[in-house]
DNA sequence: TGCCATTACTGTGCTTGACACAGTACTGTG
DNA sequence: CACAGTACTGTGTCAAGCACAGTAATGGCA
């Protein structure tokens, strides 16, 4: 029984971890909709778009996102060669133009069978 | 058009950032799940359960999780007050068990709804 | 009895990406 | 000219998943 109480006391000891201000779960919003930017904003991307028309989408659609979150994205994506960007001079405002290359029409695919998946797995534990 | 071509310098100078081995995508199923996984959780929880058996079922329904993501998740719910916990040593081995409390059940519910809210937005991208 | 695998839990450090915030440039309108 | 809207870039902070490592207890087998 000592023995017993020795291995809780070693279990609860190492637990014991005083966190400062919890975030709110109502922010749990935010790790919710995480992963399902990128694929929002890949679905948008079949045709070519702007930085700021696609934020527009994106809002329209229900997934707002903001700008400090949207363009180091496309800077990723680009970067992981999704995606190719083009600068258009012509029109004014300068706009920066973004459009999935074969990768990222690929990718979207798999994204795409991934998020059914998930759907999928979701949906039964919530039933 | 001297103008225009300096304010295309501008933006474009300020995007040279040389990134060092970008992810693959392979792993963006991470992101994907990411803000998922609290609300699996949440949903086994219903019921007094502990976290080996918690893993397993999260396991068995398509949603495994890490001991190292799984504890320290439990340990933030139950800082969140979502959650109480208590050990159980009369039986072998000794065992941390976990359930919802009553804002943890109303957590689930909220989160319950914005997945609901997020999968029809995403449905509607996808299609 | 000792060893090993399984059960069960805890901790540390790293990585990643969302977000807040701030800044710049250009255009059109009053 | 001032201002608002359009359009984009950058920095720093924070939170959470993951890899990895460690500990303890139990049961089965040689």
């Amino acid at each position: 029984m000592l023995d017993t109480v020795l291995c809780v006391v070693y279990y609860a000891s190492h637990s014991i971890r005083h966190r400062t201000a919890p975030r709110e779960t109502t922010t749990d919003l935010t790790e919710l909709r995480r992963g399902t930017l990128v694929l929002a904003v890949l679905t948008r991307l079949k045709t070519r778009q702007y930085g700021y028309s696609l934020r527009q989408a994106l809002a329209e659609g229900g997934m707002p996102i903001e700008e400090g979150t949207l363009y180091p994205l496309l800077r990723r994506l680009e970067a992981q060669g999704l995606l190719t960007s083009d600068w258009d001079t012509e029109s004014a405002p300068p706009r920066r133009y973004y459009r999935l290359n074969a990768d990222g029409r690929r990718t979207l695919a798999a994204l795409t069978e991934a998020w059914r998946e998930l759907a999928r797995v979701m949906n039964a534990f919530l039933d």
